[in-house]
DNA sequence: CCGGAGCTGTTAAACGTTTAACGGTAAAAC
DNA sequence: GTTTTACCGTTAAACGTTTAACAGCTCCGG
């Protein structure tokens, strides 16, 4: 296996030119009268030459990669936002490359030790705890980097790029309240996560401030299934809530799932507000009412500011901080009489009818 | 931003040894004594010393990074195969870069090419069409690679990991007609791709062979959204049918998305049978009977056949096929008695009874 | 006490690019 | 007709590693 790979020189001699030229050639860099830039493209097309990026990159110090970190790539949320930014780093010239620190903060660290060893131009990093790895922390104002979703705006020196999460747990709780429901649960993944916090301190403010008492919040872990499990054990023991507000996605799906293991009916028995916006939440009968992430927005967002830094941006760390929306749908149900001609803020009203526009601008659509 | 980046020299300096010694340290190619060693961690412990792997890889020509390409990484499918490559490959020591040909001819091409510029150990792809790209075929033999998914065994000169389409067809449609089923719809994504066709043409042929019929075949391409809108227009001007076999997890989601927006009742007055099997398809009242499609196995034996080659496997290619199977759920309706005793291949009967437990192994969970 | 053998360390030559510095030719300016 | 200028090529020196070749040392057998 393996013939060797031809190089610049071996391109040169084919075309009679300098390996200078060649180079020149192929970055750009010069100009090269036509003559010769034909020759030279022909020769490396003849040796199917192809520039290696590692003496490229060795001798330039430019890298033209980027590294992108998350906690676990069979979230959905984390692996639309790496497609985004796939996108982006293509269309600047960019290569990506991935890794998971499968929320666990050791391998958190290494994957990021590793990552630093491509020289990339830059990183994207959802941390997998609110407290930046300390490798990462080293590298602040040297490296360009941009912390997205779990960190806390202003915790650390570095661009972030997350959502207005308190206002998030606002909204849905607000919504809920206004609809009647005063039993309201929130289902947590971990309470030890900063924005996951932040859900929960905002969705209680308003219960405490408009009903005077406190939801519950329980943690489900952020596998699915054990989520499940946990969401079943939790109603064995309890009565059944009025509503339950899943504030990650896969709370979301474990909170499902245990309600249609136990043949609860939505939103009959229980009301849902879920987390993120995906295809499959519309696509049942009672489709989900949910608080819409922007994905397309923090995926924008973080890289452009990343752009920004590795062009030599040399501002104060900026904290991004974007809105959430909820997307009304059939999976709440109104206890008491609508307040007429109220609007609340960050509320989009949106069924499954056909007629309207209101299902454009999915994760799952590519646009 | 960026200051300078200590190198092996440095290293060397500080610990008062020489930079082959260093090398030695970090390759462990070489034995160093312990006190140099210690010298030598120390050192670059103080100067934050990482390898850098360009000039690594420069020098020994062993690149340690596999290049993955897939046509969309907005695809639970594409994604959780990447994410169990990952782990492989950490596993292994090698990094990951991902890219994404979006189902564009041209734009693999080119993605190729990049990724063939880190000079990768090798690469797996998932090509967006069965004519392997030209680029690959060039390849073939030099670089090692596997192809998954989208490809017909032994149309190529290298190893292949697919599941067995034919089956997979046959398995479905044998199920809905023991189930009573006759006007049998599929719902493709695009009819040019050769693992779709194949299913296609098993679906069709058990439908021929035991009722004499032909199902139709409707193409909904590989946008979830987009599918819905081409599916309501088709139950616009089609009668009913009794049972739809959505071919991907996206038609899947076309399928159920349409059905739910003209409120039509799953599986009274349609039955489906869904393809891949993730969290969201059990996380409803009527959950979804599906092909299943062995994940972690295509995951595994493609890395598994990466890894031969790159130690120097040169044995023949060797088409792996993979078997799928029917996860029975709730959604298909039965419209004759059961034929007592029976049992069909690759069927698993599977509710959402909670005290089940065969839901454990689901795409979403981590092992 | 000499000559390997076995360790452990160093020296120095690549690897395939990029790019500063320089050279040479021809057209433009004077 | 000479000098400038512009343009396009080439030469050669890195970049930070890996690794063959070598060298010094200790230990051991003869």
């Amino acid at each position: 296996m393996s013939r060797k790979r031809a190089t610049l020189k071996e391109v040169a001699e084919r075309a009679g030119v300098s390996i200078a030229t060649v180079s020149n050639v192929f970055s750009g860099r010069k100009p090269v009268n036509d003559d010769l830039r034909i020759k030279v493209e022909r020769a490396a097309k003849e040796l199917s030459y192809q520039v290696d990026r590692a003496a490229s990159q060795l001798k330039s110090g430019r890298a033209r990669v980027v590294g992108v970190l998350v906690p676990d790539l069979d979230d959905t949320f984390f692996t639309s936002l790496i497609s985004r930014i796939e996108v982006m780093a293509l269309k600047d010239g960019y290569d990506v490359i991935v890794a998971s620190s499968r929320d666990d903060r050791h391998l958190e660290e290494s994957r990021l030790q590793t990552l630093l060893g491509w020289r990339p131009s830059g990183i994207i990093a959802v941390p997998c705890s609110d407290t930046v790895p300390a490798i990462l922390a080293r590298e602040v104002g040297h490296l360009p980097m941009v912390l997205v979703d779990r960190v806390m705006p202003g915790s650390v020196a570095a661009d972030t790029v997350t959502i207005d999460n308190f206002e998030a747990g606002e909204i849905a709780a607000r919504y809920l309240v206004e609809m009647g429901h005063s039993d309201i649960v929130l289902a947590a993944s971990h309470l030890d996560i900063a924005p996951i916090r932040e859900r929960v301190r905002g969705a209680t403010s308003v219960v405490e401030r408009m009903l005077g008492r406190t939801p519950a919040a329980i943690g489900l872990g952020s596998n699915a299934e054990r989520g499940a499990e946990l969401f079943t054990h939790w109603l064995e023991r309890h009565p059944l809530p009025s509503a339950v507000f899943a504030l990650t996605n896969v709370t979301t799906l474990a909170v499902l799932t245990a309600l249609a293991r136990q043949r609860i009916d939505i939103p009959e028995q229980v009301s849902i507000i879920g987390f993120d916006d995906y295809t499959w939440m519309s696509a049942r009968k009672t489709a989900l009412t949910a608080i819409r992430q922007p994905v397309d927005e923090i995926a924008r967002v973080a890289w452009e500011r990343l752009q920004a830094r590795i062009a030599g941006d040399a501002a104060d760390p900026y904290p991004s901080i974007l809105n959430t929306s909820l997307q009304v749908r059939d999976s709440t149900r109104r206890l008491v009489p609508s307040p007429v001609g109220e609007r609340l803020k960050g509320v989009e009203e949106q069924g499954v009818d056909p007629a309207g526009d209101a299902v454009k601008d999915r994760p799952n659509s590519i646009h």
